[in-house]
DNA sequence: ACGCATACTATGCGTGACAAAGTATGCTGT
DNA sequence: ACAGCATACTTTGTCACGCATAGTATGCGT
């Protein structure tokens, strides 16, 4: 028997719009997935924090895809159709850049006390 | 002389947005302030990184109030018209909520590896 | 071969972030 | 006194994201 996770409340992503792009980008550095996977994948890395639907990620795909931040490729002939997906130079960057943003973020919280100070 | 800031850039508001809220309400929590009172001290205190104009956070308040986490009160007769507000009981509440939240994806972008985990 | 889980696409609404432009008040220096 | 500037608030309009809903298609298990 796996281990029980027991989800956390996704947060509200209207209050947290944004992570979704990061969360996304992040899991890509790794290596190429595909949309459902990711789906999948963000529930679980994150404990059903960041959990989003479909309907929010796969226009988020597409939209970063048009923004030249992941390219894509449909998976082989005869096998399930799987669009994956990859990370761009300038995605690479662009998770650099977030990620910055995130710290900076953290510690603007933290120095209003909302939460505490990253160790 | 006061000790220089050197202002961070501020974060992609559209990357973080509920952010503005939480800060909001956390300013609020030691006792009522006016909105550009506001403006300046999110602006200081979180080193610019959670600055937003007034016209953000204007309409941000206005929202607020409507929603009952917020009360207002202008200002005395024959001082500068000034609108204070202050938190209402519901707004004590949410920003006990909401500091969970952040906790929340902070704790998830740790578990991605986009921040380092809380201390 | 049938049904279900998988996997992707499209549409439409609600809402927050923000630029821009406008209005009004009081302090400060001369 | 009064001109000029910083203070302080309001309104309008645009854009983009989050997401519910609905729809389509493919392949695997039995």
């Amino acid at each position: 028997m796996a281990p029980t996770r027991t989800p956390s409340t996704p947060v509200d992503r209207e209050l947290m719009r944004g992570a979704g792009p990061t969360a996304v980008l992040k899991l890509l550095e790794r290596g190429e997935m595909y949309g459902y996977e990711l789906v999948e994948a963000i529930d679980k890395r994150t404990d059903g924090i960041l959990a989003m639907g479909q309907s929010t990620l796969y226009p988020l795909l597409y939209n970063m895809e048009a923004k030249g931040l992941l390219a894509s490729r449909w998976s082989e002939e005869n096998a399930r159709p799987r669009k994956y997906y990859r990370l761009t130079a300038a995605g690479r960057k662009r998770l650099a850049a977030d990620s910055l943003q995130w710290r900076a973020v953290a510690q603007a919280m933290g120095s209003l006390g909302v939460v505490y100070a990253l160790s």
